[in-house]
DNA sequence: AATCGAAGTAATCATTCAATGCCTTCCTTG
DNA sequence: CAAGGAAGGCATTGAATGATTACTTCGATT
């Protein structure tokens, strides 16, 4: 008299193990705070966005701000991963062509453009003291990666700016609302280049 | 028998117009919100900064969402005009001299890193709608003010790149915390450059 | 000096928010 | 099936916040 789902891998079951609802919390926390920031989410919104109760989300990571530094944390791991894992499989510097894998690698972050919101959060939210510190190892931490690209420091700094402009320009929601003959439409399309259909549907 | 100030151009007086006023607490807001940004930043938080009492800040701009989009829209003017002043006095796009001009004229804005840190809080608080939409005209207006410069659409997209990296670096504290060996140090050097001076005091 | 308008505050209110404690419900194991 | 432990919600709370209202005080004008 199981239901017939009880026989598979993972038996149906209402409630995950802590692991699993953190895991997913942690995924939903992305999503709210890629919208608003940290000062601007409040945990009832994680909740929410997550399907449990507040208290719960606050019980789980203890408090408000230990879940974005996890969610922070995150994001800019997420974002060295992408670079890290095209500069293994070789990479000259001098080659064109190896630049535009490195820049295509950008490519699938915009994909989930969470990642990018809440490195931009994090970032602007260094006045936390703690979320500062973090923000400065991460983004120590990508520009060490991106250094082993053989790339000179220029040449990451480079890179890592263009980024920038592009975090800014996504957080502004540029490709949305940007009208045909808005100078806006014009930096966006050069900002974006080759990219420019994956962030205009 | 006045007191001795009581002759000056403006006398003595404990009660300022309200324009006097307003620009004061405009200027308090400035610093608040460079500090902790829009959601951040409480009224109250503003209203100590000024030296008023709470409800005065309330009552002179309505909300705290017109105050912080008169501050952000003030900031983004106030960048606006220091490359418009550097490409008034002539620019010619081939001249290198040239360009470390307009690159100079980011100096005298990181005097007061406010303008820069306000700007960065807005663009990331475009979630507020109100907010986006300011962000993306401001945005506008300084790509618009630095393409007379006769620069290539791509050189001024370079240009700004470079300068919100500069702001993501002050926002995260870089230039007080960096040590030397680590490698955000070694960005900072190679993103300020000739202004590095101008950032470690 | 009396007055009137403008500058500014104190008191207050309704919300919102992060966090704590207690209780319930489910799954597992003996 | 009994029991214990873990998952998760419910009720609550105290502080913070944005905003409103009513009141007070200053200074210029007649």
């Amino acid at each position: 008299m199981n239901p017939p789902e009880a026989t598979v891998t993972r038996p149906s079951k209402s409630r995950l193990t802590a692991d699993e609802r953190r895991g997913l919390v942690l995924d939903a926390a992305m999503r709210a705070f890629a919208r608003s920031g940290y000062a601007g989410t409040s945990t009832d919104a994680v909740a929410r966005e997550a399907g449990v109760s507040q208290p719960y989300v606050v019980r789980i990571f203890g408090s408000k701000l230990d879940l974005f530094l996890e969610v922070f944390t995150r994001a800019t791991a997420r974002i060295g991963e992408a670079f890290a894992a095209v500069l293994a499989q070789g990479f000259d510097p001098t080659s064109e062509t190896d630049r535009e894998r490195l820049g295509a690698a950008y490519t699938e972050l915009l994909a989930d453009r969470d990642f990018l919101l809440v490195m931009m959060h994090g970032f602007t939210a260094s006045g936390v003291a703690e979320i500062g510190a973090e923000a400065r190892a991460g983004m120590g931490r990508i520009f060490e990666i991106l250094r082993g690209s053989g790339m000179t420091d220029e040449e990451v700094r480079d890179f890592i700016a263009q980024g920038m402009l592009l975090n800014v320009m996504i957080a502004m929601q540029a490709p949305e609302h940007a009208q045909a003959g808005d100078p806006l439409a014009a930096l966006t399309e050069c900002a974006f280049g080759e990219m420019l259909p994956l962030v205009t549907p």
